[in-house]
DNA sequence: AGCCTAAGTTCGGTTTTGCAACTTAGCTTT
DNA sequence: AAAGCTAAGTTGCAAAACCGAACTTAGGCT
């Protein structure tokens, strides 16, 4: 869990650094967080997240360049068209991310006795976590994780 | 997988808003990167991530107030004493999160043929994925994930 | 015609970043 | 012992990102 092939790693080839070009600045993942949460309107996420609207609407642009989310008019009836926000393919599968997060600030961040929030599996009650396993879900104990460099 | 709760959201309860506080600002998840990658020195990280020197003091003496890190003088033979910095438990169990968004940027980002980066099993050589399991490990489908507040 | 509201823009001011130069403290070399 | 080298920061100033409040636009309602 700790790599070590300090010598061969090529920044601009890592996904991760790659990925954070998208996600890295403030409000991206909050934003995402409000989309997986239910949310999908501009007024919505400048409410809940007291975010300066000029920002906000910069982000937004942002994340449908990136082709996170993609914008919708909508219209409900006897109502005017109003704009919507929903997560692409690519952003759904963003939430990965945010329950690792979610976990890791569970553990770590909500002290006893507080309230706080937890994924769960609606059939069986219990709590989700995120855990490394290969392609056919089976277990990878993190100690055995190496990096490995190869031409896709 | 898309939560529909929506009015009972509390956003000082949500895991996800704490642990960006401490994870969501500029550079901090890069350096985590790093430090996983086993670097461990103030020039290593200058000089990977193009950083400015006062972000980089910045951002490390704020990870250090965290606990996500922790700072460490050690001295080789007829060397100077020099300083490290060292992952913590609690920052060790980022990597998770480090693995999910190295696991979703190479879906998404890199492009056929380039070089790219994965994490495998040292054993089986099988690519290294994150799932969804309850605490037993026990495969959940995420269609089936809802959000629950609760006491800790 | 006038009002209301969602979704932005614009603008001035404050915070973060970035960049380059400077500082400090051990160790090594002369 | 003086001079030099290097790791790990500081400092100071310019550029970019962010904030808050006010302003704009457009469709629907009274």
């Amino acid at each position: 869990m700790e790599l070590p092939q300090n010598e061969l790693i090529n920044r601009t080839s890592c996904p991760v650094g790659k990925a954070l070009q998208e996600l890295g600045e403030k409000w991206v993942l909050l934003l995402l967080r409000e989309l997986f949460y239910g949310f999908h309107r501009f007024e919505d996420f400048q409410q809940n997240l007291d975010i300066s609207r000029s920002v906000l609407a910069n982000k937004l642009g942002k994340m449908v360049e990136d082709g996170l989310v993609e914008k919708r008019l909508y219209q409900r009836e006897s109502e005017r068209p109003r704009h919507a926000y929903h997560l692409t393919k690519k952003g759904k599968d963003l939430f990965k991310v945010i329950v690792a997060i979610s976990e890791w600030g569970n553990r770590y961040l909500d002290k006893d006795g507080e309230e706080t929030m937890v994924f769960v599996d609606a059939e069986s009650g219990k709590q989700v976590q995120m855990s490394y396993t290969d392609s056919d879900f089976q277990p990878i104990h993190p100690r055995n994780i190496l990096l490995k460099t190869y031409q896709k």
